[in-house]
DNA sequence: CTTTGTAATTGATAAAACGCAATTTGAAAA
DNA sequence: TTTTCAAATTGCGTTTTATCAATTACAAAG
């Protein structure tokens, strides 16, 4: 018993250890001797577009490192209308309200294959307590949380809509490996930007026409990022 | 010496265990324990109207739990135009990203006379390795810092002026113990909402003209609660 | 009590964004 | 390939908000 628990242990130190990305994830600088403190599997699992991890008032039993793939974290207003708070990409973590024992706060669904690590929180908060390593790590996620919601705040939902969607096609952009980026549909850069999807989609067609936006295949993109940046100087 | 430092620490902890807001501060639950742990002073400071604890970019060495006033977190746009990310109140944490040794955020400026107790982060990181309860106050902190912003997106970012007036005064008469609440110059209910300091002020001029809102002295103002919620039902 | 300077208000007009109603486009299904 | 249907685009009148320019109000200083 207490061998097969070792055991599971270092079969998913090793896991970690062979992790793609990390030195991104929440347990990035853990060591063996942190992961023996883990009782409970993690889970890789995969989100298709559209599917949703959770909704909001779920019990949150889960915290999630974001692999890769592009989650959005959705709120619904009293009259049925939805505003978009924060998008999350690589390395951050879904639903991480869980630590603080919290139902979850957001309706988060998929909008590019999300590949998660499913993490129980009741690890979190013992080996958190051990390891100074994912103190750190947490201290830093909700640190990041704090500052995308600043950025969310400040250049997102301020200034004129041209400006917003602008500021949001940098950031897609920031997020991309590649040249290509994730272009949100108008209805979600709406909800994004605090602004219709008409005028969403007008300001797309007109950067397009001037050359500076060029739409691939579904929701893709390129962009001369110089010209946007020219746009909101 | 030794003597010294823990009689400094059990003074320390007298002094946390008789604060009048103890339940709402981040040592809420510490024990005497947890006290001896703490090396370096707390201090209480008081900063009236219009001063500010720090500014954006100051190296973070300390964190601060607000016992009583009024703080606005501010961000400068390279325009010079500034925008107003949060406002904090009794319990809050000011400067809460020093808890991941990062430069402060914001330019902290007090909108009515603040009392805080500065802290260290020194201490924070040591004694949330030996304390549960202090780790546990930290993740709701941080959770409500997420939850504020998450606020501030979807009620004082979106919607019309009018709806955004409304909910910014719902939202600082519920943050006052009093009937009357602070009421924000014209520029900074612009600076917080995102409209122009006239939009503003026409729109409270429209809420005296009506009944719903009272103008007291200097930022005090009282409000019909319940008109002002029909207006944004 | 008067002066003084900033903040708030108000009016007139321009600009931006919304709301509604067609079209048009384009990807997926048949 | 054709059909189908939702998403995107576009036109246009309306509403909201911004902008600019006076005034007015008011609190602090003299």
């Amino acid at each position: 018993m207490k061998i097969e628990v070792i055991d599971e242990a270092w079969q998913q130190a090793r896991r970690c250890e062979s992790c793609g990305i990390r030195e991104l994830v929440l347990f990035a600088d853990l060591n063996k001797a942190d992961f023996d403190l883990i009782h409970h599997p993690i889970t890789e699992l995969e989100f298709k577009t559209n599917e949703y991890l959770f909704k909001a008032g779920d019990q949150a039993d889960y915290v999630y490192t974001l692999r890769s793939g592009l989650i959005k974290l959705v709120k619904f207003t009293d009259d049925g209308r939805q505003r978009i708070v924060r998008l999350l990409s690589q390395g951050d973590l879904v639903g991480i309200e869980a630590l603080d024992n919290q139902p979850y706060a957001h309706y988060a669904e998929v909008l590019d294959t999300a590949l998660v690590c499913r993490i129980p929180i009741v690890e979190i908060e013992s080996i958190s307590q051990r390891s100074p390593r994912l103190y750190r790590q947490l201290m830093a996620r909700w640190s990041k949380v704090a500052m995308d919601a600043d950025f969310w705040i400040e250049e997102l939902s301020s200034g004129s809509a041209q400006a917003r969607v602008v500021h949001l096609l940098l950031y897609l952009a920031s997020l991309s490996k590649k040249d290509e980026f994730y272009l949100p549909s108008r209805e979600d850069m709406g909800a994004m930007l605090a602004i219709t999807t008409e005028t969403a989609s007008r300001i797309i067609a007109r950067l397009r026409s001037e050359g500076i936006l060029r739409v691939l295949g579904t929701n893709q993109a390129l962009a001369d990022e110089r010209s946007l940046r020219s746009l909101v100087q």
